[in-house]
DNA sequence: AGCACGCCGACT
DNA sequence: GTCGGCGTGCTC
């Protein structure tokens, strides 16, 4: 701490020790009023003499503070101080009063070095270079401001998500200098992509091609991923690719192992330990390394002269950050790709109405085999339709189709079954009695929900009643609660094969691999082991459709297909006598791409209803949430875009229901209100709720409002 | 957010 | 004449 001095008895009064140089920092001809002219660290200690101001990114992630502070440069700090390091400044309410120390300390960014500053009044000094490392670059700025916009936060807020905390020892030790690029790698089971080898090419070449990729099933997509990683490194460039977990992530790092040895490339993960990933961290910004692998964290990774970024699985809510200002892994490398001129690659199983919106707006190309290799990769799916079931709640929960009977038994001659059950914990909303269709406002189109048995259902968006609702695909006029639930089935499957071995993989066990033996392995959605070594499952039982499908939310059914895809993904081909038993019925939309094994034209499909009804991602959404009166005076006070419209508020479920981090405080009422803008409308409704919630914050107008963009739980 | 300033009423 | 309520505005 070299600029931590005692205090001066009465140096506030006396004049500036050194007003020479503090005529320099204040600017040309700027006669400052003399009492702001005290300087208040200030020992007189000289001024850096090339560029003795410093533009400081302030570490506090408040929206009204979202600017930047100056800040003046000793000399003895004037190498060090370069842009992107961290500093101590003082930081807080001034000493008018001349008897008091400035604020407390706090961190903050170098972003500029500059000759002058706009700022009238006198510079505090920079109390302290933490570190020499740059670390937040020009480039990871921009992208950290761009992506602070899109989302209507603070751009401190995005800075504290992109750089890690600081680990001294790690920055102790030197980094190797870069390996020499590898060369260009085959294109391996890529061919079976009449796209794929030219995509590589073109990323050996230098190119920047943006495609939406839907993977073969088999175990094949970790190889390919990281070979198109290593295409982007054979032409001198970077490469960055972000998964939803850790499991799969390690996946993806062995393929690049695999493929270029160990010095190219590191994995950037939660259990990796702080220290370990900031040095791997600090490995890619010194340079020393040029790809990366990692969890949603990863996608702000500081790769120099980036090739290509990619995204698996983007339907997967691990992609969404949970801290403010809540971005998405798939928009933000979608604006990195942008800003830095990168290769994009959105790989999955399935495919998102994002994705589908990338390919239909033009801005990604497919990347999808023809329909007879699709084919050939997949096993073959049969559905069992469960209206039977549904007559009784009993039978549901503890009688097992024959016909999955039948399927299990058959394919556990043969290896390991898979049984997909659901997760605990799915609201119920209603549906139409006949059909299940979810219940939709008329006026708005969001979801219905009954206050109480024996009343007429509100939209949850709007808040109007619909007394009189009718299924517009069917004209049934009944509704019905969702059923949720069907552990109990696979116990009871269990229980039908005492031979066998169950596995069990879930939250808080996850398996990740399991012998190419046979044995039923329940698990739920998302903690599916894979077979080791072996052609993959025999078979797969899909026995969560119901607690999905039932769910009113928007992407019910793409999750449930998304889902099922990933499962049935480890099951062996058809030709090979791998079968997936989904029990659903057989004329929804999700269970018929699942047996035609064709997840874009279900999210094409979801896409168009989509844009009939004005639904994200064809409208852009926000949420705006908090005590009613909070939310009732930020709308009022916003001034929001002319085509923007406001739907609610409504009252928000807050006690009694399970306790969210940031929701509303136990016993207290929430509203919450939605803007919906057209294509185009997106970044100035970000800004407009951006302003709004600063001036309200500014003039402490009641209390806080939370303001989401993009919000996941609209239905 | 903190934090300090300042303008007003109540008390010594 | 002095203390302290909180309404208002700034933080380089």
């Amino acid at each position: 701490m070299t600029s931590e001095e005692p205090r001066h008895a009465g140096e506030g009064e006396r004049p500036a020790p050194d007003a020479e140089q503090l005529a320099l920092i204040r600017g040309p001809a700027r006669s400052a009023p003399r009492e702001r002219a005290r300087p208040r660290t200030w020992r007189g200690a000289p001024l850096a003499e090339s560029l003795p101001v410093a533009r400081v990114l302030v570490d506090k992630g408040l929206v009204h503070l979202d600017r930047f502070f100056d800040y003046a440069v000793p000399a003895a700090m004037a190498d060090e101080a370069r842009p992107g390091v961290r500093v101590r400044v003082r930081f807080g309410a001034g000493e008018r009063g001349g008897r008091r120390e400035g604020g407390g300390l706090v961190g903050g960014y170098i972003v500029e070095r500059r000759p002058d500053s706009d700022y009238p009044g006198v510079l505090a000094p920079l109390a302290q270079v933490l570190s020499t490392e740059q670390v937040l670059t020009p480039a990871l700025l921009r992208l950290c401001r761009a992506v602070a916009d899109r989302y209507a936060g603070a751009l401190a807020d995005v800075v504290q998500l992109a750089v890690p905390p600081r680990m001294a020892r790690a920055e102790r030790k030197e980094s190797p200098p870069p390996a020499a690029p590898p060369a260009e790698p085959a294109p391996g089971t890529w061919s079976r992509f009449p796209q794929g080898p030219g995509f590589l090419r073109s990323l050996a070449r230098g190119g920047a091609p943006r495609a939406v990729w839907t993977a073969l099933p088999g175990p094949q997509w970790p190889t390919e991923l990281a070979t198109a990683m290593a295409a982007a490194l054979s032409s001198g460039r970077g490469a960055l690719a972000v998964l939803p977990d850790g499991r799969s992530a390690a996946r993806v790092d062995d393929a690049l192992t695999a493929l270029l040895g160990s010095g190219h490339h590191v994995l950037l993960t939660a259990d990796a330990g702080p220290e370990a990933r900031y040095r791997r961290w600090l490995a890619l910004s010194r340079g020393s390394v040029r790809a990366v692998v990692g969890t949603r964290a990863a996608m702000f990774a500081p790769v120099p002269h980036l090739g290509l970024v990619a995204v698996w699985d983007d339907g997967d809510a691990a992609h969404s950050e949970e801290r403010a200002p809540l971005p998405h892994a798939r928009e933000v490398l979608m604006l990195r790709s942008a800003q830095e001129n990168t290769g994009f690659l959105l790989g999955a199983h399935s495919c998102t109405v994002e994705a589908a919106q990338l390919v239909e707006s033009g801005w990604a190309r497919s990347l999808a085999a023809d329909r007879e290799t699709v084919r050939a990769a997949a096993p073959l799916i049969r559905t069992v339709d469960d209206t039977e079931q549904a007559r009784d709640a009993a039978a549901r929960t503890a009688r097992l189709p024959s016909l999955a009977w039948r399927t299990a038994r058959d394919a556990l001659e043969r290896g390991p079954v898979l049984v997909q059950v659901p997760r605990r914990g799915y609201v119920p909303r209603l549906a139409c009695e006949r059909c299940r269709e979810p219940a939709r406002c008329g006026h708005c189109h969001g979801p219905l929900a009954s206050p109480a048995a024996d009343r007429a259902p509100d939209c949850a968006w709007c808040g109007r009643p619909e007394p009189h609702w009718s299924c517009p695909g069917c004209g049934c006029t009944r509704l019905r609660a969702t059923v949720v639930g069907a552990r109990r089935t696979a116990e009871e499957l269990g229980r039908a094969f005492p031979a066998v071995p169950v596995r069990t993989s879930g939250r808080d066990h996850v398996l990740p691999s399991v012998p190419d033996r046979p044995a039923l392995v329940v698990s739920t959605p998302g903690a599916e082991p894979v077979v080791e070594e072996g052609p993959g499952y025999a078979a797969a039982l899909l026995l969560d459709g119901w607690a999905l499908l039932g769910r009113p939310d928007l992407r019910a059914g793409e999750e449930a297909l998304r889902r099922w895809l990933n499962a049935a993904a480890l099951v062996r081909p058809a030709g090979e006598g791998g079968t997936v038993l989904v029990i659903a019925e057989q004329g929804l939309r999700p269970v018929q791409a699942l047996v035609r094994w064709d997840p874009p034209g279900h999210a094409r499909r979801e896409l168009a209803d989509r844009a009939v009804l004005g639904l994200p991602p064809v409208s852009r959404m926000a949420a705006v949430s908090g005590s009613p009166e909070a939310v009732e005076g930020l709308l009022r006070t916003a001034t929001l875009p002319g085509d923007a419209e406001v739907l609610g508020p409504v009252p928000v479920a807050g006690a009694g229901g399970p306790r969210r981090p940031g929701g509303p405080p136990p016993g207290e009422r929430w509203d919450r209100a939605l803007i919906r803008v057209p294509p185009g409308s997106g970044a100035a409704l970000a800004a407009a709720l951006k302003s709004a919630q600063a001036a309200r914050l500014a003039r402490r107008q009641g209390p806080p409002v939370r303001v989401r963009i993009d919000p996941p739980d609209i239905g």
